[in-house]
DNA sequence: AACCCACGCAACCGCCGTCAC
DNA sequence: CGTGACGGCGGTTGCGTGGGT
């Protein structure tokens, strides 16, 4: 399309963000909304591109972003979702609460592609490695594949659970229950589902209330905070979720200290 | 202790779809 | 209808970190 870059390449900053960037980004997020991130660095004083902002907002500032790895039961999911969508990690995304398309694409890159390999499953088409795909015009008609991942034996083996009980244990013991739950109710959602046709009009139905409502910052002004760690730095390796006892109880004074620096009030406490 | 290497993740890049003019 | 601006998405890169030798 022959576009112009999106920003004067020459003016902005690149590279990792430093706190201070990130506090002034979330400070005039939260109080002034992301009209238009192309003007958002210019009005919030930040020498970074609005896809800069917009990136680092969405998937790493948002306050109701859930930290750590990816529970079992999450993992499960994401499996499945792609076994029908591809790599559509938006969309994947947009059905885990709290998870962005970057950590699931992230994930699955780093973790589930190698798992499903050891498995003897291909990560791409979902069908036995040493099996030519039935119908490779058609990934869609996959759905038994699923299945197949879903009743997978070598992933419910003992060894699989031990893995996943390390990587659940902070999940399990997160308060954020409620998220946890939603995602069990999807798995057990679609699980009921039989076919694909059932599958996406359940994916696709009231898909932009359900797919961005994590996405919308008007739904989580004041819904919590980005914590920090001992360095100040948001987020950083975070290795509980947001809303766990260990990081809210845990951390409750660096978390006050954080919300005075921004004004407890812009939380909505 | 020093070095190397593999891994994980944050961030960037470029393309695409949509919308306004 | 064509064009440009913008937001969003998916692929890729590069750096920090931790484990192994």
């Amino acid at each position: 399309m022959g576009r112009q870059p999106c920003c004067d390449k020459l003016e902005v900053k690149k590279g990792p963000w430093t706190t201070e960037e990130d506090k002034k980004l979330i400070n005039f997020i939260l109080t002034n909304g992301h009209c238009c991130w192309r003007a958002l660095p210019k009005l919030a004083g930040l020498r970074r591109c609005g896809k800069s902002c917009r990136l680092r907002w969405t998937n790493y500032l948002r306050p109701d972003l859930k930290r750590g790895l990816l529970s079992h039961d999450e993992e499960q999911l994401v499996i499945d979702l792609h076994a029908h969508l591809g790599n559509k990690w938006s969309k994947i995304a947009s059905r885990l609460p709290g998870r962005t398309d970057n950590e699931i694409k992230n994930h699955w890159n780093t973790h589930i592609k190698k798992k499903l390999v050891k498995m003897g499953i291909d990560p791409v088409t979902h069908q036995p490695l040493n099996q030519e795909p039935n119908n490779t015009d058609n990934p869609n008609s996959s759905s038994s594949t699923s299945d197949n991942i879903l009743m997978e034996p070598k992933s419910r083996s003992p060894k699989n659970v031990q893995t996943n009980s390390t990587t659940t244990e902070d999940e399990s013991s997160s308060t954020a229950t409620g998220q946890n739950s939603s995602i069990n109710n999807e798995n057990q959602l679609l699980s009921n589902i039989t076919n694909d046709e059932e599958l996406f009009s359940y994916l696709w139905s009231d898909d932009t209330a359900k797919a961005d409502a994590s996405r919308s910052c008007s739904n989580y002004y004041g819904v919590g905070g980005t914590l920090y760690n001992e360095d100040n730095i948001p987020g950083a390796r975070a290795d509980f979720p947001i809303w766990s006892p260990e990081r809210v109880g845990g951390k409750d004074l660096m978390f006050l200290d954080y919300c005075q620096d921004f004004g407890v009030h812009d939380f909505g406490f």
